[in-house]
DNA sequence: GGGTAATCGAGACGGTACGTCTTGTCTTAGG
DNA sequence: CCTAAGACAAGACGTACCGTCTCGATTACCC
């Protein structure tokens, strides 16, 4: 069913903007799937036709807002520290995902992710994407200064760093502040083992003699 | 408009365990947004008055569905070596977050958490807690035994451990596997500074002149 | 599928007595399709098994309560004047047709023999026959004392005269009245031609030839 | 809560024909209360929201349909000869009552319309009102022409006459047919005493001696 | 006068229909 | 052609009753 695709230069911005608005405005205050086309059109002052013409889901409008609304925010700073400059970062990420605006709605559109492959594929493009590759390459500088130990999986740090923020995001037991982000960084940069293990000997030879328990 | 809550002895347990089994099927096929108490009564034979009864909510059948398909799995080994514990354990849940029945269905009902109270309380009281006290136990016993270093925040730890799992679960970049385990406790228990930082300095003491940034 | 008919003896006349006043009260207030089993139980404060045991359906009910509610005034009084006679009854039923009682309850019957073959047989059988019976009984005494001209049929005298009363009732244009009763027997009795015409001619032969029609 | 009635210029004309036509059919077939909002929406391949749009209730559904089926015969012939022209008219009713269609969903509109004001109002405005109104002016000609007598109630005359077929038609004892209309006709314009009374003298007049009853 | 069988109030059960809401498509009228 | 407006077919929502069923707890009859 090959559907002509509308001709973008005949565009209404004004009504792009409002639908935009008017979609950010009703997920934040009802979350995302009581938030209906029929509201949006109607809060938007536009009429339903116009918004199945230029987005083909719901989930679309709801991430192009976020997208607008989410801002430049991809850089990331180097000060030549990369736990203080990781600890701006992040910190400046836990205040996003306790705002009420943003904060809110980037959560309603994970949670329909869950379900709906193109809502996750548009968020790991659009809004994780970018940021992720812009954390790693920080990280990759920090390797090559001898910040962080060669062949360390940069990935995988990235997810450890980033997902205890989003644990408690999502899961919602209790919000990520900045005394999370302090200490994340302080127990990933020096380890769990306690100081006398902490001699570089590779992992899982730091248990001489596993004591048997109860 | 206070109402008489149903006598429980007078329930039918056939009816019960229809309705969560439909209720599990449907969510693991559809999604949690597209399971609706209709086909669910439909499918368990069942009135739909009879599950407005018993239940609050479709996300309360869909919990209680969860309760019943996750187990008894509480339960964590102590062989004397907590990476090796958590290892297992963790390693355990990746396989859960990538199996098609519980997976799915838990995925589903933490994206319906993001904006369901309910549901996310329920989440957090009736699957995470337990397993959450489990994993911070073990720790414990590992942080008396010196394995894990004094001061360290458990709580934390924990999130720090299982948020890589849950980021890669529910942001969807790539399933969880055995193999991140294995890094992110490589990672963790070691640090992430070069052997030659891994002196026990307090966090924050080992960068000398961090350059100020705009 | 026979079913074994419950003991009569063993039966709770509390409660049949109950039942049939809910059932009467019920049809009168919210007439006969929103009387519901469900209301009728709970009124009489019942289980709804007791009503199904004893009643085949809500309509059997509501005829019990109506011919519990309409006392023995099968009797039709002979002064010797039929006319007279027939005011007196007649005018009764136009009372018992705009009581609010029994005449809305009875109307509400009616309404449900419409669609019901077995409402509309037990009407005739206990409601109408017996006192259709008693007037058809009236009018032929009268006829032997020649006070109603002879072969005339009597049935369709019956129906004449009281169809106009029950026309008013179902109909509700406007309710029957002592007044249209004084008109109906002035006009059945006397006739609708002018005197010149009441002269014993058979029927058809009154009109000689006026048609000059628009 | 005043809402906002739709535009009848957007009506879908087809949509409203297969109401109709389903509405008539089901009610034919079932009747009245077992003929639903559901099953008619069904049959015509219709939304529901659309018969909820453009009437307010069941009963308006069907009386339009109803209204639709009974055609234009309003009409009542002059012959000139008053009886002759009753006779035809009522004899059309009579079959009317008797035919399947229109028959049977008429008498479920009126019994429907026993607790239901509006519909009562609505059989009376658009069914009776103009026929009875043809009727009346028929028989206000002939008594014009001295066929009837003056000073009758014409009123009460087309109660008289219609109000015996409706008795059958609702009470459902034989079906009304032209034998009925006959003797009718014969009976009410010859009057119900034997010839020697017949001689005008007013009503009431003519026993001479009531026996008084207790 | 104790055993037992049916009735009682209560209400859970599998269903159907209610009247409302939202979906995504289609139609209409205006700029 | 795009827009706002909204009718349309479809179908889920949560509620109310349907008629059947199963519970204990009184009866009331029989032996």
């Amino acid at each position: 069913v090959a559907r002509k695709p509308p001709d973008p230069a005949r565009r209404n911005e004004h009504a792009r903007a409002s639908i935009l608005a008017a979609a950010f405005d009703l997920c934040r205050d009802r979350g995302y799937e009581k938030t209906t086309i029929e509201a949006i059109a109607q809060r938007a002052g536009v009429g339903k036709q116009t918004i199945y013409r230029w987005w083909p889901s719901k989930g679309a409008v709801i991430l192009e807002a976020l997208n607008e609304a989410i801002g430049v925010a991809t850089d990331f700073a180097d000060s030549g520290d990369v736990t203080a400059d990781l600890r701006e970062q992040m910190t400046a990420v836990s205040r996003l995902f306790t705002s009420t605006d943003f904060g809110s709605v980037y959560s309603s559109a994970i949670g329909a992710a869950q379900d709906d492959a193109d809502m996750a594929e548009g968020i790991v493009q659009d809004i994780i994407g970018p940021r992720f590759a812009a954390a790693r390459k920080r990280l990759a500088r920090a390797q090559e200064q001898n910040q962080i130990r060669a062949g360390a999986d940069l990935d995988v740090i990235v997810e450890l760093l980033y997902g205890a923020l989003y644990y408690r995001y999502l899961i919602k037991t209790r919000p990520p502040d900045a005394e999370q982000v302090r200490i994340i960084l302080d127990l990933a940069f020096a380890g769990l083992r306690p100081a006398e293990y902490a001699d570089g000997r590779p992992y899982g030879s730091e248990v001489t003699a596993p004591k048997p328990t109860a």
